[in-house]
DNA sequence: TAGATTGTTAATCGATTAACAATC
DNA sequence: TAGATTGTTAATCGATTAACAATC
């Protein structure tokens, strides 16, 4: 039975695989890394990584650190990095595209395998080497790539059908840029990136600055 | 003195803001809203909701809850989307021309003034109606453009030097793409999209329902 | 053995939520 | 007045961090 990991520690997880890869660039470099040293490049409290780390298994060494290919290798592992993960986009829009061609995805092991689109003049071409499905072979599509992560690049007001769908044809890890709250089974894991969202943010801190100047 | 609102707080707002619009669609369609009602829309716990919309003033009245129309001018005011906000990006490739041409920054009240690349080919010439300038033009963008938000599109290699370029133009509220750690002086809020670690999260998840299939 | 650094426990901190007095 | 619902306090929860025993 293994414990389960915070939410908040498997975020942080990329940052440390981000810095053991670059700690990590020959044969032999640097051959181990402390905790306090892994911090520094994460950005983060060295006791969280020790904290975070642990979480993993045992793999560092007391008094010497964490030996950096080993550590490399076990994170991978646990972000299920070792093979190549097939990602399929919903939405060959202008941000479908973009993302079936963001290049972070590739150098990161991931693989886009084809695009879905209701749009019957896109479906059956090749936008950038990527071929463009129609929903009706959204089945098929998640039968073959077992594994894989559905990305959601509709308009928001199709977002939630086009989600119900694939999980219907069985994806359950998805990357959502549709705005607004999506329901999906809770063993369905939904991840949010709401770029309006983000920019309200910011909106809200210009906001405070422009009205500190007067008053 | 303004009491200093939590992060968590002010990431909700953007929730309610949503919520309040989907309420408030004609006139005197639903005049009230209870924060019970709130919290379903918004999706989180009605305490938090009376909990972060107090940060905001007292705009709600016992015993009838919020005036939608009301609290939802003063969500637009706290979040500073009274006027038309600029949004200036950094980066014209893909990922840049998408973010300019996404229809969700412009229904909040962003106007993409501006897209900055080093690229002679592009510097000069309009994308889809956006005009893009040279780096050496940043001064005199910034100056002309109080209180934007600047959105770091570029390759990641040259992402901190377009910061750093940034600020010292005055830029203080940056959405940033490129993966890594960026440094910026502790007035500058910077928020952090990094489009690989999500998949990588998700990859976490969809690698251990895979494991527990076996062992 | 002495110095270094992990792995883990215990203390701290902040955010969430329940509860309820205030009040419409 | 009785019912409803806010605004706020106090309790709970979980995550962060400091501290240190274990151990290389």
């Amino acid at each position: 039975m293994r414990r389960s990991i915070p939410e908040a520690t498997v975020a942080r997880l990329p940052l440390y695989l981000r810095a053991l890869t670059e700690l990590d660039p020959g044969v032999g470099f640097e051959a181990t890394v402390s905790s306090e040293r892994l911090a520094e490049l994460a950005g983060v409290n060295a006791a969280k990584v020790r904290k975070d780390l642990s979480y993993l298994g045992s793999y560092g060494t007391r008094g010497v650190g964490y030996d950096v290919a080993l550590l490399r290798f076990q994170m991978n592992v646990s972000l299920g990095l070792t093979g190549e993960r097939a990602v399929i986009i919903a939405g060959a829009g202008r941000l479908g595209q973009a993302l079936a061609n963001y290049v972070g995805f590739r150098e990161r092991g991931f693989r886009v395998v084809a695009m879905v689109d209701v749009d019957p003049a896109k479906v059956g071409s090749n936008l950038s080497g990527i071929p463009v499905l129609a929903p009706d072979e959204v089945d098929q599509l998640l039968a073959a790539n077992d594994g894989c992560i559905v990305v959601i690049a509709t308009p928001e007001d199709v977002a939630q059908g086009v989600v119900d769908r694939f999980v219907a044809a069985g994806a359950s890890n998805i990357l959502n840029f549709a705005p607004g709250v999506l329901s999906a089974p809770s063993e369905v894991m939904v991840r949010n990136v709401d770029l309006g969202l983000e920019l309200q943010v910011l909106s809200f801190y210009a906001a405070r600055k422009e009205g500190s100047v007067d008053s």
